[in-house]
RNA sequence: GGUCUCAUGGCCGAGUGGCUAGGCAGAGCUCUGCAAAAGCUCCUACAGCGGUUCGAAUCCGCUUGAGACCUCCA
């Protein structure tokens, strides 16, 4: 029996509003599709939080069974500020500004949101898309709405025809719009535009002929429209329908509403079975945005360098921080949460390095209350991840797991309380929900081994000077590791440990 | 203006009708040469006012406050 039959998974899907029963369309194969960036400049802390989430997603479902396809895109090209074609292509600008070729400007911030994933211990996707190398799907989804009678042309530009989509579908499922209050509110707005409403948005823009980035296509030189992209990639790679479509909640509209009529337009058919929305970062209860400036970079987070942060806080702190609270629910940022994140997340880590130290002799028999404890334990992990992946109840059980496993080491449990195979189960759960699941992993420090050698070197001396009862000398030793940032501590066996700050 | 969401103890945050998470901070105890780490105990909250109910943080209404989307954003 696979894990997730044993703990079937809900999810919140946006779409009906209701927590619902996650079925796969074709177990155990799962289709995970995820908004990523756009590259055009550096990926903030509130963007790394749904990528974050959807890493956990991923990884859980990974982790008990499912055979997953993660689809995450990356937003190479120019995307219009605005329908009346008045605004910038932010990649181009971004080239502009930087004298860059716009391909080097993907380059680059690809390549540093690429780091970013790996210092937050963020796995990379399946297949990761970029939108340039799909131009030859965007364009035959163009061919296929027109050809379906949702679009129509001007001036080379493609745009989609809302209003006749909506004689027959629903556009405004996703977010609650209703056409008649979207016409209401921009009727005013609407000059001499080409589109024949307001709300129409465009699968295919013209840009003039000065424009770097542009491409060929039956309608002349141009740019695929701004939420193409996802459903042609999309489509290609997980099929018509798939399981999950997930993003920050910030694309609900229009974003992701325009990728489902765009499917329904070309295709006949909605794409996503289970839409999944993250919300925002905040700062001092505003949302952290780039449009805002009050965004900082994960960069300027574990250098301490950004004017709202009092000090640097880990990657793994960070992670933790925001695995604390629940994927759908804004989560405030604060120095004060961070450090208080900071020390929470030194317990567990500190625990998974105590936890694969211990080993069971092998002879012991399950005392029934202890064993239906750690049992029970067992089970919540997976319970509460099953349950719309809520992080945070699991985190709570891993807090108690923590304590347990501190205990087994102290000695005020027994091994021999416990059978071996219960305490592997124990123990193996435990690493498998801070490792493969959440992503927690030790933090990891240059120059590992020789660091610990040396301090092993200073541990032995300081043996030494207590053994002899010279505890000056030994309080000398600690008191300036100490100063360094490194924490020796003594067991009561004589053994020394330590962690570095 | 339209649509919608949220308001939990000193702080951060789970929670969707009864079993009153968890972390951080604080107090105390145990262990320890002293520390650190760890274990145990204590601190019992749900914006306000009504209502439904045997019973509400949880459902309904109103009030107040905060925020999001409607324009690029995760």
């Amino acid at each position: 029996m696979a894990l997730y039959e044993k703990y079937p998974v809900s999810i919140s899907n946006s779409l009906s509003g209701n927590k619902e029963l996650f079925v796969p369309a074709k177990a155990p194969f799962v289709g995970l599709y995820s908004c990523g960036p756009t590259v055009y400049n550096e990926v903030h802390l509130g963007n790394l939080r749904t990528f974050t989430s959807f890493d956990v997603v991923f990884r859980y479902l990974t982790h008990i069974g499912y055979k997953v396809r993660y689809v995450r895109n990356i937003t190479d090209a120019g995307h219009l500020t605005n329908d009346a074609g008045v605004g910038v292509d932010r990649i181009e600008e971004s080239a502009k500004l930087e004298q860059l070729e716009p391909m080097e400007i993907v380059q680059k911030y690809t390549t540093s949101f690429h780091d970013v994933c790996r210092i937050f211990n963020v796995l990379p996707p399946s297949i990761e898309p970029t939108a340039t190398g799909h131009i030859v799907e965007q364009i035959d989804m163009v061919k296929k709405i027109l050809s379906n009678g949702y679009a129509y042309e001007v001036n080379g530009s493609v745009y989609f025809d809302v209003r006749k989509y909506n004689e027959t579908h629903h556009y405004g499922e996703l977010s609650g719009r209703n056409i008649d209050e979207l016409l209401e509110g921009t009727r005013e707005l609407d000059r001499q535009d080409e589109k024949r409403n307001a709300i129409d948005f465009a699968i295919w823009k013209a840009v003039s002929p000065n424009h770097i980035q542009r491409w060929n296509s039956p309608w002349g030189e141009g740019i695929p429209g701004w939420h193409l992209e996802c459903s042609a990639m999309g489509t290609k790679y997980l099929g018509d329908q798939f399981d999950i479509h997930g993003g920050g909640m910030d694309l609900k509209f229009p974003h992701h509403e325009c990728e489902i009529a765009q499917n329904v337009g070309a295709l006949g058919k909605s794409p996503v079975r289970y839409w999944m929305h993250t919300n925002m970062l905040t700062v001092n209860g505003e949302k952290m945005s780039k449009s805002k400036g009050n965004s900082f970079l994960p960069r300027e987070l574990f250098a301490g360098s950004h004017p709202l942060l009092a000090k640097a806080y880990s990657p793994m702190a960070v992670r933790f921080f925001m695995l604390q609270s629940h994927y759908s629910s804004t989560l405030d940022f604060s120095n004060e949460a961070l450090s208080a994140a900071e020390k929470g997340f030194k317990k567990l880590s500190n625990a998974l390095t105590t936890i694969k130290s211990l080993n069971h002799p092998g002879n012991g028999n399950d005392d029934a209350t202890l064993a239906a404890d750690l049992k029970r334990m067992v089970g919540e992990c997976y319970q509460t991840m099953s349950d719309d992946f809520n992080t945070a109840k699991t985190l709570a059980v891993l807090f108690e797991m923590s304590s347990r496993i501190n205990d087994f080491k102290s000695g005020n449990l027994k091994f021999a309380a416990v059978s071996a195979s219960t305490f592997e189960e124990f123990k193996n759960t435990y690493i498998a929900m801070m490792e493969d699941v959440l992503g927690i992993k030790d933090e990891e420090s240059h120059n590992q081994e020789l660091m610990d050698g040396v301090i092993n070197v200073l541990i032995g001396l300081r043996k030494k000077a207590r053994t002899d009862k010279n505890f000056a000398l030994s309080d000398k030793i600690r008191d300036e590791l100490k100063a360094l940032g490194v924490q020796l501590m003594d067991g009561k066996d004589g053994e020394m440990n330590y962690t570095i700050e």
